[in-house]
DNA sequence: CTGTTAGCGCATTCAC
DNA sequence: GTGAATGCGCTAACAG
């Protein structure tokens, strides 16, 4: 259904004033006499009148308006980066178009397309696990719209990203196991095809090569983050013949699942077996017990993403610059280690 | 920075043709001969054409955008209704803006500002647990904008609601800590502002009253939500002469707070104090021991509303419906009760 | 089958 | 201080 819609002309005719006045006033240009000016927002109260930001954004060529697109939506990590992202935005005079790509490369390349079409002036990614191919995305740079990556980044892009220190925080991770006096330690991997797992998997390796603990492949199990295969992959640990007495594990869900698994197998957390995770979930502190994990900024990720964005949007497109911010992770200590 | 953009004119030229053949190619118009269509759809796809829906939004008088404002983003709840509502608002052709308000009047507002400028055809609201008056909201109606609510909705306005059954979902979870043979059962109520909150409030009340148990109105605590404050009610509560043996709280996160602090006291949760919660948040599975809880169809709450609202956007003004859906909750027994 | 014209709502020239 | 004219990118109505 078309509606219906207050305008300047509605507010120009019952004023008797030319179409360009009225803008005037609603713009807060100066050259309006007062009766005038007190007349139309009168008005423009009254009858509710509201810009209509389309009109706007098409004669400006500018939406005022930035994308986000995260790959899921189910843990609280991508929720709060992106209240981090918005509020930044909304200081700025941004609004903000979100959208999930559901883990899954197609609805990433829709998405991209979807922002493109809603002519947004920026765009901040975080990248699904299925993503190999970047083609959508470069279709940003080549059309003058600014692209930052955050979390899941893309390395073939020469932009703007703000991640966290994965490998140092993978490596104080086990480092603390180490200190436990944990001998065999487990690495629950992400995939390969994402950078954050890569080195978090190196920070992994360093600090037990840094400890002289040998280096294990029987116990670096790469999976895709689907929930569910945990199980599998917990249980085959634990029927190693020699097992892991401890598991580091990519992320907090994966970490909450195994240490769940662990523990209805009758073994104690974290004497029999020590788990940590990565990021800090809301729930890992509710969880008995209480996961060890490593905590990112969350909120200082999306806010400076967002304000990255904005930046490469203010200068021009010959001087935008590729700037690199790594946020530091923090080691929380709890009961599970 | 304004941008340059590939628009039909650039197409035309390069052709030779006029803007509206190489519109209605884009358009799917069958009238156009086939070399033409040919000759438009590779440069199209060479030059990386977007259409510029700003453009089309502004001459049809429709953005094909809903809205979506939501009191908050912290529990997991908020982002599984809008996952659902995104869903099914995708599969009609409708973008989506997500605005969350912070629990705040004003932000509530603000949005309500921002939805109308950026001319959404319909819009999603749940309330902030301030808002008492609702006049932003009405602006929608007067507009000819369709509004439908979901989960904390609006008494005053008579438009399409999505909401679940707040009474039966209280009475059942309270009859359920009945037979679990508990004689004192507290309820740590949400603020009277919110209907939810209200009707939950007397399905305890039924519940107590069915099987003849005495109303204490010293065991009924409502309070703001304000995650913090619940560790002085539950204090308080623990501190009665007559103390408690069961606490219904209004929701999951109350729950998981609420529990953790009387297990800090060392007392036995269920056999000293059973605790119920409401909403089946993700985090109620994991806490030890797990949160009886009533669950709520999250996503199917989402899914409905946007149907709803899509339905209306549909109808003429004079044609619209104020349908109000109430879906099933259900009881989840766990160990906390 | 194709070209021409008008106009969505607005801000910004340029006149007076 | 105010009005008239132009155009953002696009589609639809009207011609041929």
């Amino acid at each position: 259904m078309k509606r219906h819609q207050v305008t300047i002309v509605d507010i120009a005719k019952k004023l008797n004033l030319s179409k360009s006045t009225v803008s005037r006033v609603l713009t807060g240009h100066p050259s309006v006499s007062d009766k005038t000016r007190q007349a139309v927002l009168e008005l423009a109260e009254q009858l509710d009148y509201q810009r209509n930001m389309l009109s706007i954004s098409l004669l400006n060529r500018k939406s005022n308006t930035i994308g986000i697109i995260v790959p899921e939506f189910i843990s609280s990590y991508f929720p709060q980066v992106i209240m981090g992202a918005q509020e930044v935005a909304a200081e700025a005079g941004y609004n903000t178009i979100i959208c999930h790509s559901n883990e899954t490369y197609e609805t990433e390349v829709a998405n991209t397309k979807l922002m493109l079409a809603n002519q947004v002036d920026g765009v901040l990614v975080s990248l699904t696990k299925e993503t190999r191919n970047f083609d959508h995305l470069k279709i940003f740079e080549r059309k003058g719209i600014p692209i930052v990556f955050f979390n899941r980044v893309c390395e073939d892009m020469d932009v703007p990203k703000v991640m966290v220190d994965d490998y140092e925080g993978a490596f104080r991770a086990v480092e603390h196991l180490v200190k436990r006096k944990k001998k065999r330690i487990a690495h629950l991997a992400g995939p390969d095809s994402l950078p954050i797992s890569v080195k978090r998997l190196k920070g992994y390796k360093a600090a037990l090569k840094k400890y002289n603990i040998p280096i294990d492949e029987e116990l670096i199990i790469p999976y895709d983050l689907s929930i569910g295969k945990v199980k599998i992959y917990v249980n085959h640990l634990l029927r190693l013949a020699n097992p892991p007495d401890a598991i580091f594990c990519i992320n907090d869900p994966t970490a909450i699942e195994a240490l769940q698994i662990v523990k209805k197998k009758g073994l104690d957390v974290p004497k029999d077996i020590a788990i940590v995770g990565f990021s800090n979930d809301f729930a890992s502190d509710l969880i008995d017990p209480p996961l060890t994990t490593v905590s990112q900024p969350v909120r200082e990720i999306g806010s400076t993403a967002a304000q990255l964005l904005i930046d490469q949007i203010n200068r021009d497109v010959s001087e935008w610059k590729s700037i690199i911010k790594v946020l530091k992770t923090e080691l929380i200590v709890r009961k599970s280690s």
